[in-house]
RNA sequence: GGCGGUGUAGCUCAGUUUGGUUAGAGCGGCGGAUUCAUAAGCCGUAGGUCGGGGGUUCAAAUCCCUCCACCGCUACCA
């Protein structure tokens, strides 16, 4: 019995390039419809792009082009990359069409006759050179708890306290680099709480949700009223004007979700098919893959949103966790953050999307790209084990057909019939390092058989050939049944496979009849080792400041403006302004983690003779203590005590980054001694 | 701080729900026999006090308590 299942992955914003990190979603995603429609199963896949926001607005005005110019060029490009990447979609729209805008108001109207909207005065700063209302994370500046500078509007790295932008002293806007003022607007607002109770209910049962999920949004949100959500933004903004509320427009998280059902709209309209039959009707299952970064808009707000508009509730949100590479998260200047096209120009997606599903579970745990493993994993499986079946048989039947009837295998074609239904058991339930554990299995088992087999000592004795054509029939119908289980991750060997052996592969229950009197073609090679050297170029093209140095060019100095845009320069101060600031060398004495702290270490500093610090600082995530101690560092020496959580902080080392991990510290030329004063 | 997750062989991970034979796989290491194949494949072998400690039990990787480490989330960010 086919069923009818629509999927949707996450829709990329508008503001930025598609890299390895999304592409995990995706690749995930497209494996899972590819993998229904090999099945039989009516499975259409949705995507868009995510267009509006404050952050697409003031790209548009650095750039000196309308927003409208500037996402037309996005889409094209990620609709470029997702293309080259094998990731099929059966409509791709824009957040900004004229169908999201009709599929907002209708949901818009469902909330307001539902009771659910309230407005109410929200105070933000205002940026008055840019004229726009800033976000959090648009703010800097000092933090009024522990004095720590460049912290966020919401809330302290450093000591982890909470506050709203107004109490940020000194505050910045990241956008202009001027002093925004106080401003209040009303915004307006929809009362979720009123569908608490059926929000419990559709989050802790029906597994929809993985059971983590469930957990987390329970204790988390569901534990006690939810808030409202603030779902408008004042004028300018990018995005719809709200139809009976002018000069508010509806919040980017508001309409990117309804994006999903726009973009099957726009499908319909293309198969002249109502939308209802789509997104109001109990024949058709809804899937959505995100990542778990997005997962409360996507299991809370959105329920919510469909509920009340009597639209289709997803059968299942899936989530998943993020990409590191090499064990850590991808970073600019490490060449880690790899953009799709970049990958694109060295290597073959075929390798990335096999790790990728060899890496996947139906869990919420972050998976790790690493990248000498990820070489040895495609040569060792997909050419090594996988491919070279083929190779290893396919010249002794070349020009020839299979044998027909399939011959006596002693029962190995059958077990790997069986074993499809393991396989697609895993598929279903997206654990797919499983799958693939088990197709991987299958190809050992091949290779063992053209082992025992020895098809190259046959070849030799001519009263033995019906013997290789028999052997060498049943080797390549083992290998098709392998092709066909990893076809949703390798759809090129697939179709390789199908030209090898005249025959298209597009259907699981093809992996349970054996192939018989079928011509086999010349064989040639369907995939390529992976060279360390491909993979070293691709990083070094994604290590950000660093142009691919030609050949017996001297390296120049070619430093990114980034920080500086980053972190605007504050105002000017006087020479008496700096002096005021004692700062000082000093050596680390002692460096410990810090009990119940998520950020900082504690230091005992030295500022020579028996002059000691007591410093709490918060580099946990990029220094462990035992590379600290020794070192010198410089800190400022004559700053007002601070009492922490932790204890009394009585100082500051200097570091510069943006925080997390990107923290370097200062040291000191060799020479300098504890206690000197920096001038 | 709160919450969720993770911790098993050098590396990546199964096994934990429902305790029960000498804890498994792939890669990597070492040894061997081969040579059809993209130096691939096959056979054999070494390697783990299952994060630490305590408890329940005839029996614990598995259940309970506690501690430690790492990752993530923490609503007017996207």
């Amino acid at each position: 019995m086919s069923r009818r299942i629509l999927v949707t992955a996450a829709l990329p914003y508008a503001n930025g390039q598609i890299h390895i990190g999304h592409l995990v979603e995706y690749v995930q995603t497209d494996i899972w419809v590819r993998f229904q429609k090999l099945r039989g199963n009516q499975c259409l896949f949705f995507c868009a792009d995510d267009t509006h926001g404050t952050a697409i607005m003031i790209r548009a005005r650095q750039e000196g082009r309308s927003e409208e110019e500037m996402i037309a060029e996005m889409k094209e490009s990620h609709l470029q990359d997702f293309n080259d990447f094998q990731i099929e979609f059966d409509n791709y729209g824009s957040t900004n069409s004229p169908e999201n805008k009709e599929l907002c108001n209708r949901i818009w109207v469902a909330l307001r006759d539902a009771g659910l909207v309230s407005e109410k005065d929200v105070t933000q700063l205002f940026d008055t050179k840019e004229e726009t209302f800033l976000a959090d994370r648009f703010v800097k500046g000092t933090c009024p708890k522990c004095g720590a500078e460049n912290q966020y509007g919401d809330n302290c790295e450093v000591c982890g306290s909470t506050y709203s932008p107004g109490e940020l002293v000194n505050p910045i806007s990241t956008l202009s680099g001027t002093t925004p003022e106080i401003r209040t607007a009303p915004h307006l607002f929809v009362s979720i709480e009123k569908l608490h109770e059926f929000l419990d209910e559709w989050t802790q049962t029906g597994n929809h949700l993985q059971p983590e999920v469930s957990n987390y949004l329970k204790k988390q949100f569901l534990s006690e009223p939810l808030r409202d959500w603030d779902v408008s933004r004042p004028a300018p903004y990018f995005g719809f004007e709200i139809s009976d509320a002018p000069g508010h427009y509806w919040y980017v998280w508001f309409d990117a979700p309804i994006g999903y059902i726009a973009s099957t709209w726009e499908w319909c309209k293309k198969q002249d098919e109502g939308l209802s039959k789509y997104w109001q009707s109990n024949d058709t299952e809804i899937h959505h893959f995100i990542g778990k970064d997005i997962t409360y808009f996507h299991t809370l707000f959105w329920p919510a949103m469909l509920k009340t508009a009597g639209f289709n509730l997803p059968s299942k949100v899936h989530i998943h966790g993020f990409l590191t590479v090499n064990g850590e998260k991808m970073s600019k200047s490490r060449g880690t953050f790899v953009n799709a096209r970049t990958y694109l120009n060295h290597l073959d997606p075929a390798y990335f999307r096999y790790f990728i599903a060899s890496k996947l579970s139906n869990g919420l745990d972050d998976l790790d790209l690493n990248l000498q493993e990820f070489i040895d994993k495609a040569n060792a499986d997909l050419v090594g084990k996988l491919v070279n079946i083929a190779s290893r048989c396919a010249k002794f039947i070349n020009g020839n057909e299979m044998s027909s009837p399939y011959p006596d295998d002693g029962g190995l074609f059958n077990a790997g019939a069986e074993a499809g239904e393991r396989i697609a058991v895993c598929y279903e339930n997206c654990d797919y390092s499983q799958a693939m554990r088990e197709i991987m299995q299958l190809a050992e088992v091949a290779n063992k058989y053209i082992e025992d087999q020895q098809p190259w000592t046959l070849k030799k004795d001519p009263e033995k050939q019906d013997e290789l054509r028999n052997v060498c029939s049943i080797a390549l119908n083992l290998f098709r049944q392998i092709v066909i289980y990893i076809s949703p991750v390798l759809p090129d060997l697939a179709t390789k496979t199908g030209e090898l052996l005249s025959e298209k592969l597009d259907a699981w229950s093809q992996a349970s009849t054996p192939l018989t009197g079928n011509t086999v073609n010349k064989f040639t090679h369907m995939m390529k080792r992976i060279e360390e050297e491909q993979v070293q170029k691709m990083i070094e093209e994604s290590r950000e400041g660093q142009e691919i140095p030609e050949e017996n060019t001297a390296p120049e100095w070619d430093d990114s403006a980034q920080p500086l845009e980053d972190e605007p320069m504050s105002e000017e101060c006087s020479i008496d302004d700096f002096v005021k600031v004692d700062l000082r060398v000093a050596r680390i004495l002692e460096a410990q983690h810090v009990e119940g702290a998520d950020k900082l270490l504690q230091l005992t500093l030295s500022l020579g003779g028996e002059n000691r610090r007591n410093v709490f600082a918060g580099i946990k995530a990029a220094y462990s203590p035992e590379d600290l101690v020794g070192r010198l560092v410089v800190c400022v020496a004559n700053l007002k005590p601070r009492k922490m959580r932790f204890g009394l902080s009585e100082g500051m080392v200097c570091a510069s980054g943006p925080g997390g991990k990107e923290v370097f510290l200062l040291t000191p030329d060799s020479g300098a001694q504890p206690g000197q004063r920096v001038h």
